[in-house]
DNA sequence: TATAATGATACTATATAAGTATCATTCAGG
DNA sequence: CCTGAATGATACTTATATAGTATCATTATA
């Protein structure tokens, strides 16, 4: 189970990459061939966050994206729920089946608060605190490709 | 996304009513029945739990299944293991392509962090713990069908 | 020996994620 | 004003995991 799924993966690292290339534009071939990543997919991804507001797009020869939001303003949990929908750890819903026991609706409560927990810790998290001089950067980042 | 799947729900939910009926042999036909639950499905979800050896089985005329280990010592996080695998909430492992961008893996240790605070909470949560004289039952949890 | 149970296993269905392909549209530049 | 390089839109395919169904073999009780 992955809390983040591959198309909010490379829309957090288009982005980033944008990010970094303040104000240029850089097209889909530019980005997909920095990224290691599917040119196709990326460019359904770009057209996404282009559709979302967070990009601006320039068609024609020459044409790309840039940022058209700061980083500091883009959040995680927005991309997620762009590309991934809300983030919901349990599926009963009110109005949905009446669950007949007792013993799963605390397992739910449960997860209910766990999903409240993970959604706060998600929620301060934006590109620019993603990017090395961001404010979560405290340089034991740096370099570390697996873990 | 949901953090727990179907098979690990029917295998709590089974678990529960067999801990209520303490030692009483019930079988897959009693338990589908009481918990509105796919017979086909459940009799699998009770072959492994036998398997994993905290039911026991009764074959033939008149038998089924019944606790074999007390619901203190039966763990939700290893029904989810044994029934969805070790959670896991990315993929980014140790000797799996290296990535080779900082910011992803700023976000994935954020992920990771998460990750284990997830499987902190979800550590004590017994099938007792869940039951109606469980240590988590606090009367409010009673009751509630939905939320 | 008949019957009612589990054991084992194969098959189907569905949803979501992931990836590929293609044609239409736009626009800068020679 | 035409060409080429880019995005826009959309359809199609593949992979994977979850969910559910069906069936036959085996066991043990009455």
């Amino acid at each position: 189970m992955r809390l983040i799924t591959q198309n909010t993966d490379y829309a957090i690292r288009a982005l980033c990459c944008l990010a970094r290339k303040k104000d240029e534009i850089i097209s889909a071939v530019q980005l997909s061939d920095e990224l290691n990543i599917s040119w196709n997919f990326l460019r359904r991804v770009l057209q996404k966050l282009n559709k979302k507001g967070l990009v601006r797009s320039y068609k024609g020869k020459g044409g790309g994206f840039k940022l058209k939001v700061p980083p500091h303003r883009i959040f995680i949990l927005e991309l997620m729920k762009t590309f991934q929908g809300v983030l919901q750890f349990n599926k009963c819903m009110v109005n949905e089946k009446t669950c007949s026991n007792i013993e799963e609706c605390k397992l739910r409560i449960k997860i209910k608060e766990i999903e409240a927990y993970v959604i706060s810790e998600l929620k301060p998290v934006t590109i620019d605190s993603l990017m090395p001089a961001g404010k979560f950067n405290n340089g034991d980042a740096l370099n570390i490709s697996n873990f």
